[in-house]
RNA sequence: GGGGGGUUAGCUCAGCGGUAGAGCUCCUGCUUUACACGCAGGUGGUCGCAGGUUCGAUCCCUGCACCCCCCACCA
């Protein structure tokens, strides 16, 4: 055998692929040599098309679970995607400092060595988070790195750097000066345990089993006095009025009266009130606890009520509860139900209801009166509203456009202030006279009075404040850097739908109104990664931890796995046989690698297939090649990276080397075909191993970079090559047609023997008639006899009518007879039977269709043509297969 | 209370007007000079139920059943 130049080259040492496909030993390699080279940095002039994407940058809480990994995963492919377009590839990478859930994390570190975060005090608290923060960072990185992420880390980015930290004041300020930003004292929903406002968004609401409680109320000179029902009795401490409606008959002899509070014995006003009270429903009569209800709040303003909070904010009962003071407010309901039972005045039903939780710690949630920080947020959904409205930004699926304009109409103030450590510190200061100035510089003096110091609001920003100016806050606005002016607004967000209101929302509003743009202008929301059709969780033990998979099945296959998950649908579902499906598509690509340069023989990178004859099985390869390129781009630019995955799969599976590759052997082998043949063959053999390992890069960048180095002596250059489109290559139609015509008729000869049980080498006599339905077709199958012989093993194909003793069928509009020398004892029959009554039962209904006038008469000619070409074949069939039965 | 999605082969999912596909599983053969993580065949589906529209429905419409998700100030 000639040496191959290609692999005995002094530098080309180790340059032929190893036997087995170890993807561990050479993923992290390609990774460092992308990098080093700076592949992951936008390169080109300003100016020249672009394609910009941010991350959404994860929580420093830990480390990324699978669902990460798809969403970078679909980022990936289309930044590499577009970067072998020819683009100016930008991907930001990053982290968001995510207030609330990191700083649980660090409560729960610090609660297993036995201390609290107040004895260690806010700035040395703050100091551990950080350090913490630094680590997860790294591990974030890592597993990115690790999974191929294209990311520019030369620009990458924290919500509490310096630059965005600059960047959450000027928007605080801006946005204050506006009057868009206020602070009051309103009802809240507040976490006991985390201690905290949360804003609505961050209350998730439970059905849950409970109990009505009807509380009786004394009225002086009402004989029955006032019943009101609560699902929270120990709010009742706190009551300051009781409710009716001013038009409603059942309570009208309550009006202008005086309740008494059990237990407190207060005395209270029962007022009339439209807006809180439903005339319809319950008692009609409604306590009002304005500290602790938003909607008794508001009613409080109405009729300037006073508000007694009786549950304080660490959940326990205040010194307004009296002798419940101290208790759990849980436990204090108890004690309150007792008494109240006691007296006579309490009856209770089961009741289910919706429970606001913390989002983070689950905790029930407390509607809390407290002073906090508000942005009004109609003002700034109009725009935004608008600019999906009018295309400026569009989302994928289209599906998540509605839901987001019902979110977008019905938006409610956003409480920013939480009442914790870790996060941007809001930016107001009071002075000892009690004025408050709001600044993007720390103040030295009141500007008012001119008094120092000045105190700063201990509350910090809601995470998803900052969050929200992510896609500019990265390039370094508020100033006008070259980042920013080259590359925002970005053009593709990827994100899972369940922040769509908490962040995609936000960032479309804070866009629009601080730099005049849209952020981007595509959002392909995507499904929520299940396992075994069950969302992944902790205690489910289910989850997947992405950096074991890789280690499994390599990076490539799990990022092949994720993209062929990939739908529309709501749910995104992994298993763990589509991962082994992946690897062994990977082993099967590693394999053709190998056998395709071990078969070259010096043979360079084809520059240009045009200058030597193509055999037809070259051209039907080719074209599929062609076909195969412009589905996969066609289906990337439609976000539907499983349609895309699934086309290269089957190209490089089914096609290439099921097909190609094992028509090619005989000639490749010596055995068969002239030199030339053997030369053109070799060129087109290269070129489509090069073409799929271009297609393939954006899903498997690691392998296919390794084989690409072994095939070009290139090293780490198929990430910037140019992805194949297939434009401008004509589909060789008639090459396609020969040749799935040969590979039925092969299917039909492997299909006779099995139906014999004769073995797989069994010599078979087959006959093409020149008589068949599809005579064009029928006088091209002699020019590739020696395909037919070698691919089914058949010693003779004859091309002529075949003997009455043949066993007779039609396979593609062929004619053909095939005879088997020793038939074994079981025979055909009962599959030839099945086979006529299959064609028999589609006979019968498409011939009743032709037999219907309004068929003829209203369906599209082309389908009444086909039905008729259908029904030809069938009969044609039919005829062969009856005939051929003994 | 409002809104959205789902129900297709044993499993996980594509398809969404012209009588159904993939991967995995399963069954039967096979050391065919890349690959057993393979090759070649094959089994398997009244496309949730009932109506309607249509020449024709898994695909459109209506109703029903079951499942999932989101929103809501459900005393």
């Amino acid at each position: 055998m000639p040496e191959n130049p290609l692999l005995t080259e002094p530098d080309d040492t180790g340059r032929k692929l190893p036997k087995t496909f170890e993807p561990g030993s050479f993923e992290e390699r390609w990774y460092s040599v992308w990098e080093n080279d700076g592949r992951f940095q936008p390169s080109g002039v300003p100016g020249s098309p672009r394609f910009v994407m941010v991350i959404p940058p994860p929580n420093v809480t830990g480390k990324l679970h699978i669902g990460h990994a798809y969403g970078r995963t679909i980022e990936d492919i289309l930044a590499r995607w577009k970067r072998m377009l020819g683009m100016r590839v930008l991907w930001v990478p990053g982290t968001d400092h995510a207030g609330i859930a990191t700083q649980m994390v660090l409560e729960r570190q610090l609660a297993r060595q036995g201390i609290d975060r107040r004895e260690l005090g806010r700035e040395k608290f703050v100091e551990r988070v950080w350090a913490w923060k630094s680590e997860a960072k790294d591990t974030i990185q890592a597993q990115m790195k690790r999974l191929g992420c294209s990311l520019d880390w030369t620009r990458e980015r924290f919500t509490m750097d310096p630059d965005l930290s600059r960047a959450v004041r000027h928007v605080f300020v801006k946005l204050y000066e506006e009057g868009l930003i206020y602070r009051g004292r309103y009802v809240v929903n507040w976490c006991p345990r985390c201690e905290t406002a949360v804003s609505d968004l961050e209350v998730v609401h439970r059905e849950t089993d409970g109990s009505l409680y009807k509380i009786r109320y004394d009225v002086a000179g009402v004989r029955d006095g006032a019943t009101v029902a609560t699902t929270r009795p120990e709010t009742m401490l706190g009551d300051t009025a009781l409710a009716i409606h001013p038009e409603d008959p059942r309570t009208a002899n309550l009006a202008g009266r005086t309740a008494t509070l059990p237990i407190v014995g207060r005395e209270i006003p029962i007022l009339a009130d439209a807006i809180l009270v439903n005339r319809e429903f319950g008692t009609g009569v409604v306590k009002v606890t304005p500290a602790h209800d938003a909607n008794d709040f508001a009613m409080g303003q109405r009729h300037d009520l006073s508000s007694v909070v009786v549950i304080g904010p660490n959940g326990k009962m205040t010194e307004e509860a009296g002798e419940y003071a101290g208790l759990d407010r849980f436990e204090a309901r108890r004690r309150i139900v007792a008494r109240l039972i006691e007296e006579n005045r309490l009856s209770v039903e089961p009741y289910r209801n919706s429970v606001g939780h913390c989002q983070r710690c689950d905790t029930v949630i407390e509607p809390y009166l407290s002073e906090q920080w508000f942005v009004k947020i109609a003002p700034l959904a109009g725009p935004a509203i608008r600019a999906v409205e009018d295309g400026t930004i569009r989302f994928v699926p289209e599906s998540w456009t509605k839901t987001y304009f019902e979110w977008m109409k019905n938006i409610h103030d956003w409480c920013i202030s939480r009442q914790l450590w870790w996060g941007h510190r809001i930016p107001a200061f009071t002075c000892l006279n009690g004025h408050v100035t709001v600044s993007e510089e720390d103040p030295s003096a009141c500007p008012t009075c001119g008094s120092a110091p000045l105190a700063q609001d201990t509350d910090v920003l809601d995470t998803w404040f900052s969050s929200q100016l992510w896609p500019f806050s990265v390039f370094g606005w508020p100033e006008k850097t070259p980042d920013f002016l080259d590359f925002y607004p970005t053009d593709v967000l990827v994100t899972g739908y369940d922040i769509l209101f908490f962040w995609v929302a936000r960032m479309i509003m804070a866009g629009l109104h601080f730099t005049g743009q849209a952020p981007f202008s595509t959002v392909h929301l995507h499904g929520l990664v299940r396992i075994g059709g069950e969302k992944m969780s902790k205690t489910k033990g289910n989850v997947i931890d992405p950096l074991e998979a890789i280690a499994e099945f390599g990076a490539d296959a799990v990022r092949f796995t994720l993209a062929s998950a990939a739908s529309s649908g709501a749910t995104v579902s992994v298993e763990r046989g589509r991962m082994a499906g992946s690897r062994n598509f990977a082993t099967k690509l590693w394999n053709a690698a190998r056998f395709t340069l071990s078969s070259l023989e010096g043979q360079k990178v084809p520059e240009d297939l045009g200058t030597r004859p193509l055999s037809l099985p070259d051209r039907w390869i080719l074209s599929r090649l062609a076909g195969a390129a412009r589905d996969v781009n066609r289906h990337l630019s439609e976000f539907r990276f499983d349609e895309a995955a699934a086309s290269i799969y089957a190209f490089v599976w089914h096609d290439l080397c099921d097909g190609y590759l094992e028509m090619v052997k005989p000639v490749l082998s010596g055995r068969e075909g002239t030199d030339e043949a053997r030369e053109s063959l070799r060129g087109v053999l290269l070129r489509c191993l090069l073409d799929s390992l271009a297609l393939l890069h954006p899903f498997m960048p690691f392998l296919t970079e390794e084989i690409w180095d072994k095939a070009t002596g290139r090293p780490g250059t198929l990430i910037v090559s140019p992805f194949p489109t297939g434009e401008g290559v004509p589909t060789a139609s008639d090459a396609e047609r020969v040749i799935e015509a040969v590979r039925a008729l092969v299917t039909r000869v492997r299909n006779y023997r099995g139906e014999r049980g004769t073995t797989p080498t069994e010599p078979v006599e087959l006959w093409v008639s020149p008589e068949s339905p599809d005579r064009e077709l029928a006088a091209r199958i002699p020019s590739v006899a020696p395909l037919l012989r070698h691919l089914g093993r058949i010693p003779e194909v004859l091309f002529e009518a075949p003997p009455a003793s043949a066993f007779r069928d039609v396979v593609a509009g062929l004619s053909i007879g095939l005879r088997v020398k020793e038939a074994s004892a079981e025979s055909g029959g009962a599959r030839t039977d099945k086979a006529l009554a299959e064609i028999e039962a589609e006979y019968e209904g498409l011939s009743a269709k032709m037999r219907n006038p309004s068929f003829i008469d209203k369906a599209p000619p082309a389908v009444v043509e086909k039905t008729r070409r259908r029904l030809t074949e069938l009969e044609e069939r039919r005829a062969a297969l009856s005939a051929g039965r003994s």
